[in-house]
DNA sequence: CAATAACCTATTAACAAAGTAGGATATCTG
DNA sequence: CAGATATCCTACTTTGTTAATAGGTTATTG
C-alpha cells in the first residue's frame, strides 16, 4: 500500500515550481537542490509531467519549467495517477479493472471499492492551490528550504 | 498503492474459515480448492494468522483451522495490518513512523496523512461479520464457491 | 501403522523500484 | 560565434520485494 518515489517527487516536484516560478522558469538542478533529490531522478519525472502537458519547458540557458495552469487546476489526485498509475488498491477495481473471474461472488471487492472510493475522495480534493496555502500558513514569510 | 497478494488471501482465508467452520476445523487443501489458491502459500499466511492468535490450529487428520473469536472481532484492518504491515501510504505517516529530515517544512505529509486516515476509516469499520452477511446477502442460500 | 494435515525453513524466478550514466539538442549570454 | 546552461532521450544497473515452490518434520485420527 505504499505511495512510490515516483509519486512522491512528483508532488514534491510540481509544488516546487510551483513555489518558485514567480521570477522565470524552475530549472531541475535548482530544485534537486532545495529538495534532495538526484536531478537525473527529477528529469524523469518530469518528462511524464511535460508530456502530459502539465508543465511548460523552456529549453536552454536560464530556461526550466513552469506550470501550464494555474495551480488550483491541478489536484494531487491527477499529478498522482499520472506517475505512479491508477492509485486502485487492486486490479479489479478503479479505472482499468481486471477481471478475475470469481467477480460474481467476490465479497472483497466491496472492501477494495471502498478503500479506492476513500483514496480518491482525499486527493482529487487537494490541489497545488492548497498545498501553497499550506506552505504560507506554515513558514508565514520564510522560505521553505531555499538556500 | 497495490495491496499484495498476501493481505488479499489472508482476508479470503479468514473468510472462507469463517464460512466453513460450521462442522469442525477447515483445512487448508479445501479453502486452496475453493479459493484458487495455493496451498502451500496459503501455509506461509496462516503461518502468520496463526502466530498472532487470530486462528486456532487442530493438527492431525480431520484437523484444520478455527477462527479463535467471533467473526465480528475481527475488522479487515488488523488481518490486512498483520499480513500487509503498516498501510500508511509513505513511511513518515501511520503507526511506525520514519522521520525524513524534512518534517518541519513538509506539507505533502498532510496528503499522505489523510490518505492514510481515510483508509483506516474504511478498513477498521469492516469485520468478518460484515462480510458474512454480504456474502449471504449475495448468494442468498447458493453455496459461494463450494465444489 | 497409514493417511492426513499442520508446522517449519530454505530457495528461486520474475518483476518493479530507484536511481545512474552518457550523450544529443536547443537556447541564452558575453 | 563560443561556451555555458539546461532540457531531452535512451539504456543500463542495482537492489529489494513479491509470489510462490520445494521438501521435509511432527502430531493426530481411524
Amino acid at each position: 500500500m505504499k505511495i512510490s518515489t515516483k509519486g512522491r517527487y512528483a508532488l514534491r516536484l510540481m509544488l516546487d515550481v510551483a513555489t518558485h516560478s514567480m521570477d522565470g522558469p524552475v530549472c531541475l538542478k535548482d530544485v534537486a537542490k532545495r529538495q534532495q533529490i538526484s536531478d537525473k531522478y527529477l528529469e524523469q519525472i518530469i518528462a511524464t509531467l511535460n508530456k502530459a502537458g502539465y508543465v511548460k519547458s523552456v529549453r536552454g540557458a536560464q530556461g526550466g519549467y513552469l506550470l501550464k495552469k494555474a495551480p488550483s487546476d491541478y489536484t494531487v489526485g491527477m499529478i498522482l495517477r499520472l506517475t505512479e498509475g491508477d492509485l486502485a488498491p487492486v486490479s479489479c477495481v478503479g479505472k482499468e479493472k481486471e477481471e478475475c473471474g470469481r467477480k460474481a461472488g467476490c465479497v472483497t471487492t466491496r472492501i477494495w471499492q471502498q478503500i479506492n472510493d476513500a483514496v480518491n475522495q482525499v486527493v482529487d480534493h487537494i490541489t497545488l492551490a492548497d498545498m501553497l496555502a499550506w506552505q504560507a500558513e506554515l513558514s508565514d514569510g520564510e522560505p521553505d528550504n531555499a538556500d
